[in-house]
RNA sequence: GGGCAGUUAGCUCAGCGGGAGAGCGCCCGCUUCACACGCGGGAGGUCACUGGUUCAAUCCCAGUACUGCCCACCA
């Protein structure tokens, strides 16, 4: 990595450290290998603009003083990545550190393509790449993206040799036609039928050129004839070799006309000899049309240069006999995506996989163990005896060591206890544009040189975006600075705001998810604080539960355990998240704590609980869940070797139904309140009718809302509608218009939900069809609103 | 040219066959002795559109319209 940290990288580790912490709670040997690879364009690039700035080429350096250049820059930022981890929170294991250019880790690199060309898969071809004029080296087709422009169409008459007439061909690259070696029709087109054979001669240059037919020509597209630069067009490439016309290099790796363009061109860059190319032409009376056409072209990915297609001598590798086991590794989900449609992308691709082009024209990298002498090539692990031999400068493809990151940290090719023990390893984690540029080959050489897969599970995350939606990126200044996230807001802050916004598909960077994972660890910080204060402490077993509060709480942790787990094992890290947030804010700190206060819940039950909160969200909030933890009385070691959250008890639907009475009641009195216009002070007295027994206790009513129970209803009580019965409120100094008011929106709301529970009983076929509890609960809801209404319409009337 | 996602409250996003959810923002009220980075109460969505399946569709199916991404050798 040659940059710092960005968002993507926080989200990824972010989520990787959630997974491991995770993980290592529940008492798996964990291990998170820290690392970096050599990214051998962009470091190249970062170092030799430093040398630019100070007035000095890379080629004035020489490749050896260049290369530890290198080294000495890496020596200076290598560990700048790492050092941010950490203030992420991430727990790599930091003593191993290993990076693709590492001892050991090159010598495996070498071993892999000495195999591979031993196999016959790698092997070295004068073939069609994609040349990057910005970068001076081939790249992949990976590295290159296609952008929509707008060029000119120029129409050219090539007259045939014989004087009976012309083909008028179009083309983009006007240049290119001094490389031209042919002309195809489409075999289907009558119109040029009579002509395949025949030969046309070149204007500017003079050769001769066949005419053929060739199926790749659209007779729709223009006039139905196609020019054929075999050297500059993939698709011409293999026109030319269908058809055996030479490939003629008229521009060159420097980017520019070679001596083959002729003199009047040659040194050209592309650009001036289309012009020069154009006018010509037009001198001589063989342009025809010139129009402004859309369509996209490749550009480097890496360094934005224009790719110029071009024929080169390279190293390929062929994936075809790779890929097979790799596709079935995927279709038989002995690797599984998540989400499950990146499988699809993934097999998509690999079933139509093309060579990779492994050669690069860099010196920062793996140089290829190959030696030529004359005719010559030798490949080995060892420089070959005898004289004369001259080792192949290029390097190979970074992704190209990336790919064996699985196993080659572990110290393969010895057959060390670490990889022995490690692999396969069970998550790869990162995002989708990377599916094809090392996920598929990781999986590839795994199962080739280990013989398993790399992983059984890869999440792809989501892509975090600017926050107007844009791509985040430092040139386009949309970049979003986690750093400094973590300066203003903490660690944690940033490690839970990235959760949450974390699922399948992409999400613009919202900070206020930041802010809200702050405001979830000063919350457990302060709860800590309280909890402690009234005697709360780590207890080696659970506590009995004394009070319904505390049957109550018990029961929820049991169900957050239940429901984390299973929401981290399939990758619902924003579920989990939000999950948690609730759990910790609503019940435990509104409900429970408020409770605790009033001493309807025990210190020791608070204690544990807290415990358990902790255990539960230390995998996403490591830091403040550590220091709480550190400050729990009778608390050992650290959070992040704690065993995994432990239910004080199963869980309790008894306790939970009747908890659920006691928040009706609270929270039917609050909105009373507030529609009221009582004074959160004031002392409300209220009786309770119901068809059932409603243990709601004095204690906790009056910690929630300052009511008191009374066992007879106050003449003139205002009445409140809950689901059980009704509320009777002793307020004389109620204000009878707005009571008025309220009971009135109370009965429009019950005679709504009484006509859509008649309406769905009166539907024949869903008492029919619908299951049974579902019929039931709604004749029970029609009972329900039936008597509320009642019983509202009569206060309405004697009021 | 193919393929894959998405379209839910003002904003950013969850949810997904049985009466719409969160955070923020907005309105009203609280210096309640852990926390104003807080507490309580509210307002606010024909869940893009059109058909279909079903007792029941925001959720399943088909199509339409936008948006985003990936793959692709029509000059």
């Amino acid at each position: 990595m040659t940059g710092v940290l960005h968002m993507g990288h926080a989200l990824n580790n972010t989520i990787q450290d959630l997974l491991m912490r995770w993980r290592r709670m529940a008492g798996d040997v964990t291990e998170w290998i820290c690392g970096t690879d050599h990214a051998g364009i962009a470091t190249q690039a970062v170092v030799e603009k430093d040398l630019a700035a100070q007035g000095i080429s890379r080629k004035e350096l020489g490749r050896e003083e260049f290369v530890r250049r290198v080294w000495e820059w890496r020596e200076v930022y290598g560990g700048q990545i790492i050092a941010q981890l950490k203030r992420l929170g991430c727990t790599l294991d930091y003593d191993r550190e290993r990076f693709t250019m590492d001892e050991g880790y090159a010598r495996a690199v070498q071993r892999v393509f000495v195999d591979l060309y031993e196999k016959g898969h790698v092997y070295r071809d004068r073939y069609m790449v994609n040349w990057d004029p910005g970068l001076g080296s081939a790249i992949s087709d990976l590295e290159v993206e296609e952008r929509e422009t707008t060029d000119k169409l120029i129409s050219i008459a090539y007259p045939l040799t014989d004087g009976s007439g012309e083909i008028v061909v179009a083309t983009v690259r006007p240049e290119t036609m001094l490389g031209d070696t042919g002309v195809a029709v489409s075999p289907a087109d009558d119109r040029y039928r009579d002509l395949i054979g025949k030969t046309i001669t070149l204007p500017l240059v003079g050769r001769e050129l066949p005419i053929v037919a060739d199926e790749h020509v659209d007779p729709e597209f223009g006039t139905g004839a196609l020019k054929v630069t075999p050297a500059h067009d993939p698709a011409d490439f293999e026109i030319g070799r269908r058809h055996g016309l030479e490939a003629i290099n008229v521009i060159g790796e420097d980017g520019r006309m070679t001596a083959e363009a002729g003199e009047r061109y040659a040194g050209l860059t592309p650009a001036e000899a289309s012009k020069a190319v154009v006018e010509d032409l037009r001198e001589q009376g063989f342009l025809r049309a010139e129009e402004d056409y859309t369509h996209v072209v490749p550009f480097s990915h890496r360094s934005g240069a224009r790719v110029e297609p071009l024929v080169s001598l390279q190293w390929f590798c062929d994936m075809t006999e790779l890929a097979k086991p790799a596709i079935a590794a995927v279709e038989d989900e002995r690797v599984r995506f998540h989400p499950a449609t990146w499988g699809g992308v993934y097999l998509r691709w690999m079933n139509e996989i093309r060579p990779w082009c492994l050669s690069r024209q860099l010196w920062w990298g793996h140089q290829l163990p190959v030696w030529y002498r004359g005719e010559e090539v030798y490949v080995g692990l060892d420089a070959p005896e005898g004289e004369g031999w001259e080792r192949d400068p290029d390097v190979l493809d970074t992704w190209f060591s990336s790919a064996l990151w699985p196993f080659a940290t572990l110290g393969w090719p010895d057959p060390t206890p670490e990889l022995e023990r490690f692999y396969p390893t069970q998550v790869l984690s990162t995002a989708r544009d990377i599916i094809f540029l090392w996920v598929a080959r990781m999986v590839m050489m795994g199962l080739e040189y280990m013989d398993d897969v790399p992983f059984s599970d890869v999440y792809i995350h989501s892509v975090v975006q600017a926050p107007d939606g844009r791509r985040m990126s430092k040139s386009l200044g949309t970049g979003v600075d986690p750093l400094e996230l973590i300066d203003v807001h903490g660690a944690d802050a940033l490690r839970f705001g990235l959760l949450m916004m974390s699922s399948t598909q992409d999400v613009r960077f919202n900070e206020e998810r930041v802010r809200q994972g702050r405001q979830l660890a000063t919350k457990l910080w302060n709860a800590a604080r309280l909890v402690i204060d009234r005697g709360g402490r780590s207890l080696s077993a659970a506590p009995e539960a004394r009070t319904l509060a505390d049957r109550w709480i018990a029961s929820r942790v049991a169900a957050a355990i239940e429901e984390s787990d299973e929401l981290l094992g399939s990758f619902q890290l924003s579920r989990y998240a939000a999950g948690m947030y609730r759990l910790v804010f609503d019940d435990y700190c509104d409900w429970y704590l408020e409770l605790l206060k009033a001493g309807e819940a025990t210190p020791e039950m608070a204690g544990y609980v807290l415990e358990q909160l902790l255990a539960l969200l230390h995998p996403a909030t490591p830091f403040v869940t550590e220091e709480c933890w550190a400050r729990l009385p009778g608390s050992d070691g650290l959070m992040a070797t704690h065993p995994p959250a432990r239910a004080p008890g199963p869980r309790d639907p008894g306790a939970e139904d009747e908890f659920a009475l006691l928040k009706e009641v609270v929270t039917a009195l609050r909105a009373y309140r507030s529609a009221q216009d009582v004074p959160s002070r004031a002392e409300l007295e209220v009786s309770i009718e119901a068809d059932r027994a409603v243990p709601v206790s004095e204690r906790a009513l009056a910690a929630l809302t300052r009511a008191t129970l009374r066992d007879d209803p106050a003449p003139g009580a205002r009445v409140v509608g809950v689901g059980f019965g009704r509320l009777l409120v002793h307020d004389p100094s109620a204000d009878p218009d707005a009571d008025r008011r309220r009971i009135e929106a109370a009965i429009a709301e019950a005679e709504n939900e009484l006509a859509r529970a008649r309406r769905q009983l009166a539907n024949e076929r869903f008492i029919e069809r619908a299951p049974d509890h579902l019929v039931e609960a709604e004749r029970e809801k029609e009972r329900r609103y039936a008597a509320e209404l009642e019983a509202l319409r009569a206060e309405l009337g004697s009021s």
